[in-house]
DNA sequence: CTGAAAGCGCTTACAG
DNA sequence: CTGAAAGCGCTTACAG
């Protein structure tokens, strides 16, 4: 019941040297104003008892206060999506906080890219020593990521990378294998003429979506599965928009057989189908919203594919957390599983 | 860069309430020897304050230790199932142990009910403050977990649950839900006969499979879709038995489309295909092994169920840990995602 | 360059 | 029934 005694801490260190425990710490902490000899001696005590330190009493004696931010779109009207990152994030903040730990939270506007670099701009403002984001507007977040470089401060990506960019870790989906399984899902739903339709809903189309649809294509050659692929890219997304753009596809190509939507704005095509009674179109989108679930359940979407955005939050900001306080290596890039949601298993889904 | 003062420890709520913080530690520890009067005062505050006790805090002063104890299969050749939930546990393990708590590793034989008595008997000879268990004999645990009972030792059921029991909670799948959601997935394969094989490859068919055959059933009722259910049960694991078991019912019914087997011995299944060149017949059955996985690859397979078998492992443990070091309530039920594993999406799955 | 002392927020004997 | 004091393994000013 009582714990052995063969642990050595600071004190023991402090005995064999023949110094004060405060020289220890100094030691061990790399930090400046002690003589290389008996610099020397310690660490070759520390060496041969292999001295671990107590995080716990360590970050509890320390008073210091370590300050994370975070920069993630804000939940909107549109789509319900970054309130599970912000729910894993917020899990983490309530397991870490009673380690000294505190968060600021800055969100923009993910149809106004000035939103983005005007947070950015109050975040760097503050004396912040980490920073989760999701850098959704390419060009904006390769400036914020430079700020961040000459300021040290370590970056974790979520949702979506930035190749070439200096970051501690990025957690998040594998687009092209999402693709790919996207496509592997449609086949069994196609019956005989084997057309597709690839849907494009969102303002910009960049490395992401092509990475996606690079994949689903991937799939059928891969597969010498001949298919003809038709594919629209819809900019404005607003419902009229989508309805006119789909409703011309619709009328050109008649025998499409499915539909594939690269992002998580499938519902408003869920919801042209339902309103043109075209149930017999199958149909594949991202993402575990509220109205997507809606049109799986209602069977106007056959499957989703999810990322477990919640724990891309928590991972995202415990990356930080195992950096910045417990010193621990990171992992650099971490992909997410590809859970495939329908919905006979939507119910048991842990975001 | 300072804490924020805001904080409010024992000692502000020993000033609160005129007492010792001697006192004040004696209530939130439900310690006998503190008047009425004293305890509702200092409930009171706490709850006033919402207190949330300092756990590096309390671990630090803490000589204890607590020890906590796993019951397990062995991982064995026949199936490295178990390695999951084992890895699950190292990783609590090795998060919490900083705590002060020390797990007691204690493996059986799954084809050796002795075994199992064995382990159990040599466990509560141990001091152990609680138990996580994988259920596997039926009756051999309902003893066991009634002599945890009489020692108030709680535990922590995973993989199968055993109800009726009084454990503080089970971790682990949905029985009923995922031979529904196999279904399912089976109805995309079926073509025209819809005759399907339902194998039970076991020595012994208890209550859980009995749940998973109910949901698989469930779904053609449900949806009217008219189906031809063959079942065999195979009560010897060896490959003999279940290549003269395959041979006799596909001799008998040459016209299957589909076989679902129960557990995770589908690789079994799969390997009789293989080997009498029917791929033709589509194959799902359960868990993440290295031998299901080399099949789904082959394509013999055509989907995996997963439960997040290390999550299981790792939940369970955590469970016991909430509940013995932090005091939190724990969810007495908490049922995995059903995960659907294809050969895409396999290499990103997280057990 | 080094050390003595106070303190982080708790728990644990011990004394009354 | 209650409290004073020591201590867990560290860190942090402060003094020299």
């Amino acid at each position: 019941m009582k714990k052995d005694t063969t642990y050595y801490g600071v004190k023991e260190i402090a005995r064999r040297a023949n110094v004060s425990i405060a020289t220890v710490d100094r030691v061990i902490h790399n930090r400046t104003g002690v003589s290389e000899k008996t610099k020397r001696k310690i660490n070759d005590i520390i060496k041969e008892l292999d001295y671990q330190p107590n995080i716990l009493a360590s970050r509890l004696a320390s008073r210091k206060i370590i300050t994370l931010a975070v920069l993630i779109p804000r939940v909107s009207e549109e789509t319900d999506f970054w309130e599970a990152p912000l729910r894993g994030i917020k899990r983490a903040e309530s397991e870490i906080k009673k380690y000294g730990i505190e968060i600021l939270h800055f969100f923009f506007d993910l149809n106004d890219k000035n939103s983005f670099e005007e947070q950015a701009r109050k975040l760097l403002k503050e004396d912040v020593q980490g920073v989760l984001l999701s850098p959704s507007f390419i060009e904006e977040s390769k400036e914020f990521v430079q700020a961040c470089h000459t300021k040290k401060i370590p970056l974790a990506f979520i949702d979506s990378d930035l190749p070439g960019q200096d970051n501690l870790c990025y957690i998040g989906p594998h687009l092209f294998h999402s693709g790919y399984v996207s496509a592997k899902l449609l086949t069994y739903r196609l019956k005989e003429n084997h057309k597709v339709l690839v849907v494009n809903i969102s303002k910009e189309i960049d490395y992401n979506y092509q990475q996606i649809e690079k994949g689903f294509r991937s799939y059928f050659t891969d597969h010498n599965q001949p298919c003809e692929i038709v594919r629209i890219d819809i900019a404005d997304t607003d419902n009229l928009s989508v309805t006119n753009a789909l409703t011309r596809v619709l009328h050109e190509h008649e025998d499409l057989e499915a539909i594939f939507v690269t992002n998580s704005r499938v519902f408003a095509v869920a919801s042209f189908l339902k309103k043109s009674k075209r149930t017999d179109i199958s149909l594949i989108g991202f993402d575990f919203l509220k109205e997507n679930i809606n049109y799986l359940n209602e069977g106007l979407i056959d499957f989703l594919i999810c990322h477990k955005p919640e724990e891309q939050g928590y991972r995202g900001l415990m990356a930080l957390y195992q950096k910045l306080v417990l010193g621990a290596p990171v992992e650099k890039v971490h992909f997410m599983p590809i859970d495939i949601i329908t919905r006979e298993n939507q119910a048991f889904y842990q975001n």
